[in-house]
DNA sequence: CCCTATATTTGACCGATATCAGGAATCCCT
DNA sequence: AGGGATTCCTGATATCGGTCAAATATAGGG
């Protein structure tokens, strides 16, 4: 993760880093409910993340892959409040979060790094907070796929490519629609030109089509 | 704010609260785009914080009151991301974070607290995010109730009893509704006899069915 | 204390998304 | 490679909340 360190505060971060740990497609890296413990750095694979209410709704808060991390959630009370899952076979670095605050007592940028990595997870949920609260079943899934390629570009992958590791289901859940308007929107902006869709195959052949859709509409 | 801290410690986060800050009804405590520099902690009076997206919607993305921390959103690109906006005359305390960032690696318990506070607003947003993503009008609009009558009745105030310091808009905002359907959906209340309305006083005359309301839909 | 801007309520109608249902494609395990 | 389960797509219909509009109430500055 990119921290400007010297050799002497890198060496020290190593000792952050306990085990890791491998976790397969469809398991749970934490659940509701579990001691908190640890932080984990996703290394490979892709995970959700969501929280359940006690009527059995349930709500995917995000989607996550190597470079992020997971965990937060469980500081407020020592207990985890949400499930990780792994959506494909996964390895994490498990980083117990007293280490952490050991560490960033001594380190400067440690700290610093752990407040912004918590601040960016507010910032995010913000963004997920306007497009639940304001926008349109299209609008969503094209700022979905916009952030999805962004983010796995800014990893090397294709800005036009993907293969989402979810379901449509799991979309809809976190878009807050249901997987058959998750699946409606996806053959509309195949009929308009704008993505290839094989299942969980996509090709984003207009980016600036998803662009428009999500800036050009409501009180635009 | 409650932290076990010995006398030593709680002089030495006496250094930490910089200047207060009055804030006028309707003016902005911050907004987006301006640097960030301090956290700030709510004295007296009542904040909303919201996103807006390029085309000019706007999301509402909390209320905020006594004893409430606001700013953290500005913490990782050192620039705020959404207003803080005063709904009526209050008042801050200016906590400058880099005071807090050095403090809080010397006194632990103050770095556990910081950490505490963020994770908070995490579960927090994790919880508005469900509520978005996968409830109904009346269904949010009980559960806003409740979860305001609760934090004020931690503060001392009344259970039953509240004033509603932000519009049928901000409310609307907030939960993901139009102004319209705020208000049909407090009418539906009143008939129900689950709540007295008076403009923006409030007063809930049956908690449980608010509650079943919350708990009871959908998958229940 | 009055006056005007703002906020709220309510009605009628509309549209986007949910719901229900059936069938097709695909995946994954054996 | 086969087969059953899961996922996905699409159509018909229902419904909730949005939109547009107008009347009323209220707050707060002058």
């Amino acid at each position: 993760m990119p921290v400007d360190l010297s050799r002497e505060e890198l060496e020290r971060i190593d000792e952050l880093v306990g085990a890791r740990r491998k976790i397969k497609r469809g398991t749970t890296l934490f659940r509701n409910g579990e001691k908190f413990t640890s932080l984990y750095a996703i290394r490979t694979g892709f995970f959700k993340t969501c929280v359940a209410a006690e009527d059995g709704r349930d709500q995917v808060t995000g989607f996550q892959m190597a470079g992020e991390v997971v965990g937060l959630d469980g500081i407020v009370h020592d207990h985890h409040t949400c499930d990780a899952v792994a959506l494909e076979d996964a390895e994490v670095c498990v980083m117990p979060f007293d280490r952490i605050e050991e560490l960033s007592r001594e380190v400067t940028s440690l700290q610093r790094h752990v407040h912004k990595i918590m601040s960016r997870e507010i910032v995010r949920e913000h963004g997920v907070m306007l497009l639940l609260g304001s926008m349109r079943a299209e609008e969503r899934l094209a700022t979905f796929l916009l952030n999805l390629v962004q983010r796995l570009h800014a990893r090397g992958f294709s800005q036009s490519e993907l293969i989402l590791r979810m379901t449509r289901e799991e979309i809809g859940s976190f878009l807050g629609l249901k997987l058959e308007t998750v699946s409606r929107t996806f053959s509309r902006f195949v009929e308009d030109g704008i993505v290839e869709v094989k299942q969980r195959h996509v090709r984003i052949l207009n980016t600036d089509a998803l662009r428009e859709i999500v800036n050009l509409k409501s009180a635009g």
